[in-house]
RNA sequence: UGGGGAUUCGCCAAGUGGUAAGGCACUAGCUUUUGGUGCUAGCAUUCAUAGGUUCGAAUCCUAUAUCCCCAUCCA
């Protein structure tokens, strides 16, 4: 974990270092008003792992805000989804109605600040004064009123005296800010509500932007990690806490990327959708993405949380391939689950010379999975196979049985088919086969080669159960709604059959059923005279993608199209700058138009010359690291001047220091304001250009790397940037490029 | 259209001036009494595009393109 960390744990450690946080805490903030999904499961996964990866602590914390969608049925879930995870939030859940009377304080205090009003324009208003994107808003003209009557006003919402949308409290910022969030932010709105929790107690109830970030601070979080279309509202967040002066460690804000996976849908408002629209069974129907149907389905946490892991923590928007959940589930229960046998859709097959009945005593486990157990398997004269396993004219490269070609029953004899048995419609209806008696699994003397073993129940014995096919819940890759649910995404097959230790000895609750799945016994509907399994995955089946595939048209793949657009044009006064300096002062043309359109670069570039008739040195300098600085800051904030630029742009020149010294020194000079000069000889960065001082570090570098020296030699060109690196690393950048890139081109030769 | 983010293989994702990690998917071969598993090998001369700086650029500079978020008294 400690190469290749995340961007949110670079972070953190940082601060962990710098020792701006003397402790992690984290949070995991839902809204209790629906259940908790596998993206939420992404979210606990990183606050609870990254308290935990830095002995902090990460707080379980409803966000419940909001008394008319919220309920108590869905805290319930989250702390179930959390716990089955198998995190742990310490003492107590956390509630941000638990801290109502805190952020009420902190309102009052805000109003006595004068930097919050009571606003008594209606809601339609509200949203016209808010202005657009791209146009400022105004200001009510009940922001001029007075601290005492804001006190008084605001303290009348709370005790209930006005009716719902008559008032609200809202922040006083600007109302022309370019980042909409923040023109006048409302903070509180009055909902005459029952909450789930408060009770009829209050009559206002705190806005999440005003709620969150107070609730983060009361907690003592340090690190208030949230998705990504928060961004915007990180400034309200630092605003209310900076403007309340809370100062101590307080937290910050940082976003991530929300999980989406292809084939699902993950909205909040969706998934109430489904199950509103009862296409599903309810929260937890197994084909939902939400933790109580991955559960219901079979899915185990550990499955989920490494899915968690390997799909990374970034900032852009991604879909992740449904193909990398399931790996994970079959890459878990692999090691963990028995082998059983089960036919999902029967074919009698009656062993014409096998009389009487044995059992087979077979392991649950196969070779590879260092588990111990067994059962026994009944076997007599009839049987039932998969109606998949035989074909009359089968294909090329078809493995199972035919009338040609023998196959082995998985753990028993092998057999060969001798009559083929069709009902009056033409379908087949039995087979009558001949068991080869010295074929035995274990002690097969035989002889026969054949090339594959398939699987089977005894009729006789062979216990009947439901099966649930589950197949993904939508057909189209980015589903958008109900109208591209797949309708094949649940098959239910009544009679399907099983050997009995499966339902005798129960021996666990998921089984893979040999060449078809894992399965989970289902822990509602299962019954002993009843007893019915999930189908959690299939098995990866190359057999069946070999097949399809000569059926599928592959898909033609669409390479994108670059549009390129124009750049503005200049104006005369830039035109005739760049004309000047690309004639008189002969800078190439790019150099010419970056300096000749922005006003700072091409002052501060005239006043380098002036200093130091460097010209084409100079606007490289002034345009590739002057510009970065100026980005964010004005000429006179700057820490260097335009002398010392000219100072180092002269080393530059005379072969003082290289130009990677050069920036190493530019750098030194943005943070500390040093004079070039001084920096190089304090630091003693004079470039070394001799190749007798340079030549026995090249010698050093090779004999260290023979490996590299090989594949150099071998063809791989590329190498030689990495022995130059190599050397200028040991010089401490000293060494001159050049002279290095010459000498080492020799030596390998 | 103003502001804020993002862009590295089919899908995720490391990398922050010196050899383009890793996982999934895919393709071969070996192993296998599961067409499973395991093992081995192959999968980016190139990082959205075009220029520039540099001995050297995915990384620094400039411009352009594309996608996402923001105008709920939701969170």
């Amino acid at each position: 974990m400690s190469k290749n960390k995340d961007f949110l744990r670079t972070i953190v450690e940082e601060d962990l270092k710098s020792g701006k946080y003397k402790e992690v805490v984290t949070r995991f903030p839902p809204e209790p008003n629906g259940f908790p999904h596998i993206g939420h499961a992404k979210s606990i996964c990183i606050n609870f792992g990254i308290a935990d990866d830095y002995q902090g602590h990460c707080n379980l914390r409803m966000d419940d805000t909001n008394p008319t969608t919220e309920d108590t049925q869905y805290v319930e879930a989250l702390k179930d989804a959390v716990e089955w995870l198998g995190f742990d939030w310490g003492e107590n859940v956390k509630f941000t109605s638990d801290y109502f009377p805190k952020l009420y304080d902190y309102a009052v205090e805000l109003i006595k600040m004068g930097e919050a009003y009571v606003d008594s324009l209606s809601e339609d208003e509200i949203r016209e004064y808010r202005g657009t994107v791209t146009q400022a808003g105004k200001r009510s003209k009940y922001a001029d009123r007075s601290v005492e009557e804001n006190l008084d006003l605001f303290q009348r919402m709370k005790k209930g005296e006005f009716k719902d949308g008559e008032h609200v409290l809202r922040a006083k910022i600007d109302m022309s800010a370019a980042n909409m969030k923040m023109r006048d932010p409302l903070l509180y709105r009055i909902r005459h509500a029952h909450h789930f929790r408060a009770g009829d107690e209050w009559a206002i109830y705190p806005m999440y932007d005003f709620a969150h970030c107070l609730s983060d601070y009361i907690e003592g979080v340090s690190h208030s990690i949230c998705t990504l279309e928060f961004e915007n509202n990180r400034d309200i967040y630092d605003w209310v806490l900076d403007t309340l002066g809370l100062k101590s460690a307080r937290p910050h804000q940082h976003e991530f990327a929300r999980l989406g996976i292809n084939y699902t849908v993950m909205s909040k408002r969706k998934l109430l959708e489904l199950v509103n629209s009862e296409k599903v069974s309810g929260w937890d129907d197994p084909r939902m993405p939400t933790i109580a149907g991955y559960r219901r389905r079979g899915y185990t946490p550990e499955s989920i949380i490494n899915f968690c892991d390997q799909i990374g923590v970034a900032k852009a928007n991604s879909m992740v391939d449904v193909a990398q959940l399931e790996f994970c589930i079959r890459d878990d229960l692999n090691t963990k689950v028995p082998r059983v046998l089960a036919v999902l859709d029967p074919l009698k097959v009656t062993i014409q010379n096998y009389e009487g009945t044995e059992e087979i005593d077979a392991p649950y486990y196969p070779h590879d999975v260092p588990k111990e157990g067994s059962r026994k398997i009944p076997f007599s004269r009839e049987i039932y196979i998969e109606r998949d396993d035989f074909i009359e004219n089968p294909p090329k490269d078809y493995f199972r049985l035919t009338p040609d070609q023998a196959v082995r029953l998985r753990h028993g004899y092998i057999i060969t088919c001798k009559e083929v048995i069709k009902d009056p419609d033409g379908n087949i209806a039995e087979i009558k086969a001949e068991y080869h008696p010295d074929s035995k699994s274990g002690h097969d003397t035989s002889g026969i080669k054949v090339k594959s073993a398939i699987q089977w129940v005894s009729a006789k014995e062979a216990k009947t159960v439901e099966v649930r096919l589950y197949d993904r819940l939508f057909k189209d890759e980015a589903p958008e709604g109900l109208e591209d649910i797949n309708p094949d995404s649940l098959r239910v097959i009544k009679n399907a059959l099983i050997e009995p230790a499966v339902i005798t000895e129960k021996p666990d609750e998921r089984f893979q059923f040999e060449r078809l799945g894992y399965f989970y016994a289902d822990p509602l509907d299962y019954t002993d005279e009843k007893p019915v399994f999930n189908k959690i995955v299939g098995l990866k089946d190359s057999w069946a993608k070999k097949t399809k595939s000569t059926q599928s048209v592959p898909k033609p793949q669409v390479k994108k199209v670059q549009v390129d657009g124009e750049e503005a044009s200049m104006d005369e006064v830039q035109q005739a700058l760049f004309d000047m300096y690309t004639s008189e002062l002969k800078l190439n043309a790019e150099v010419a138009n970056i300096l000749a359109r922005d006003e700072h670069l091409s002052s501060f570039y005239k006043e380098t010359l002036s200093l130091l008739n460097s010209p084409v040195s100079l606007a490289n300098i002034v345009v590739n690291e002057v510009a970065r600085e100026l980005k964010e800051k004005q000429v006179d904030e700057l820490n260097f001047s335009a002398a010392q630029i000219a100072e180092l742009v002269k080393m530059i020149d005379d072969g003082t220091i290289s130009s990677k010294i050069a920036k190493q020194i530019f750098e030194e000079m943005v943070q500390t304001g040093a004079n070039p000069t001084q920096i190089v000889e304090d630091k003693g960065l004079v470039q070394i250009s001799e190749p007798s001082k340079i030549s026995p570090i090249i010698d050093e570098v090779i004999a260290k790397n023979p490996d590299n020296v090989a594949k150099f030699k071998a063809g791989n060109t590329k190498l030689l940037g990495f022995f130059v690196g190599q050397v200028l690393k040991t010089t401490g950048g000293k060494a001159n490029p050049k002279v290095v890139n010459e000498l080492v081109a020799e030596k390998l030769k």
